[in-house]
DNA sequence: TAACAGTATGTAATAATATAACATTTACAA
DNA sequence: TTGTAAATGTTATATTATTACATACTGTTA
């Protein structure tokens, strides 16, 4: 069951914008888009990212500092992501693999830790680079 | 086979300041760290971090951008790794499981991409804190 | 040895990413 | 209609990372 959260102005302008840009969108470039719309400050931009993030609309790729949309269903907000990143071109996309989101949602070794959440990065190159 | 790497006079300052802290460290507090030892600027510590990254010697944790010595065998020199962090204490492990570790390289979806590195990173209670 | 290439260092300036602190406003339920 | 949580606006500042340029060291080869 997936709580419907209606977003404010700014997490709409927001949101909108790296949904529409369908890769990933840095903090200050996502800020410089918006500006003609009023949102002036980091602050701001860096607001609506987090409540974003929050409630799964968004994730947040951190090998590159950078914010994509979801893809998916909101990802069970968040707390399962895996993107495959290409080194060359710098196109990330987010997977959808039940097997591999079972596998590591089930994941547990003798550390005694309680994963409730995890995210995975892969690199390589893709289609495309590889060809070249 | 694993290449030896005689590490720089700066490089080996760095290295041994991570590996004695026995957890991540962040960049700056490395520098704050090492000033007595002569180190003096962000970049020296940048480039001898970007080194020992590339060797293997230590890894990025990429969510909280910092900076851990590698707990197993310089892990392929850092093509595949993973990370229990806790969200509590901020204590980091590397996570050592072969059965984990083959799944992740031999993982491969409909893409067409093709995977030579991954991150990952769990979230969750450590023991300790867990029982608090 | 001398010349060379590759790696490492030193230093200053600056870019890029992110948060603190505080004042105000809006949404909406009790 | 009043209380509360969420969102906004604004300024300043903290944190993380790189550019640019000059110099020095290390090891290999002519
Ligand atoms: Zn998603
Ligand atoms: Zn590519
Ligand atoms: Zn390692
Ligand atoms: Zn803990």
């Amino acid at each position: 069951m997936q709580k419907i959260h209606n977003l404010s102005k700014n997490q709409k302008i927001i949101f909108d914008l790296i949904d529409k840009s369908g890769g990933p969108m840095k903090a200050y470039s996502i800020l410089f888009n918006v500006q003609k719309r009023g949102i002036k400050a980091p602050l701001q931009v860096y607001r609506a990212l987090d409540k974003l993030v929050e409630i799964g609309k968004i994730h947040k790729i951190e090998s590159r500092n950078a914010f994509i949309a979801c893809q998916n269903s909101s990802c069970q907000v968040s707390k399962a992501t895996a993107f495959s990143i290409c080194e060359s071109c710098e196109n990330v996309s987010e997977i959808s693999n039940s097997k591999l989101s079972k596998y590591l949602s089930n994941f547990s070794d003798n550390s005694g830790m309680k994963y409730s959440k995890y995210n995975l990065e892969f690199f390589g190159l893709c289609k495309k680079c590889k060809s070249k």
